[in-house]
DNA sequence: AACCTATATAAGGAAATAATTATATTATGA
DNA sequence: TCATAATATAATTATTTCCTTATATAGGTT
């Protein structure tokens, strides 16, 4: 299979999209920065990130929808971390392409 | 400046959710891929991503516009090719993570 | 039970995206 | 100059995304 031919089957193409727009977002970025080391709580994403509770909860359903994080309850709160390990590849290298630190 | 800080500055976020949405759509992912080793006419890219004339013409532009791709034109035709060295590299990233040939 | 904290959900409307169809532009060749 | 090929643009409509506000649920504490 010679390289133009890479990503061309259509699962892949959707699989890929599908993770790209769940990255394609400010708010959602920044969770995933967020959740790049610890699992955290909803509460200190919301403080890290820095918008409502509402619409951190909505973005972060949206994340666990596209099966990129998880989260599961203790006590009073809900811990959540990225559950797809190709996410976090991605997250590291798209770091390490747009961070001004790194360049 | 420790990881949790990575990316944090507004302007990172904001550079690659632009690339990371220029990406998030199939028919630009795969136009990206298409222009991964070379550069191409329009058509060639129409052919090979299999939309209408129209509707390809309006993602290059988007591409365009959003820095991701340039062309030139060449008598009759347009020929375009990835202008930021950055996406490059997530190209081959993503298709490192996401083609069932690698994994 | 009453209250508080953490999280989720629902409903609404505004704005952004996407595809289609039709038409315009630019260059080439007869 | 006329016809054709390659590309771009415009207009329209449908769909999706996003945020806000208000309310609901679930667990913990007194």
């Amino acid at each position: 299979m010679d390289s133009m031919e890479l990503l061309e089957k259509k699962e892949d193409i959707e699989k890929a999209t599908n993770a790209l727009k769940a990255m394609a977002h400010p708010l959602r970025l920044k969770i995933l920065c967020a959740l790049k080391g610890d699992e955290l709580p909803v509460l200190e994403i919301v403080k890290y990130v820095g918008s409502s509770q509402s619409n951190i909860s909505q973005h972060i359903d949206i994340l666990r929808t596209k099966n990129i994080i998880e989260s599961r309850r203790e006590g009073n709160r809900i811990l959540c971390r990225v559950k797809d390990a190709k996410i976090l590849k991605l997250v590291v290298n798209i770091q390490a392409v747009f961070c001004s630190e790194y360049n």
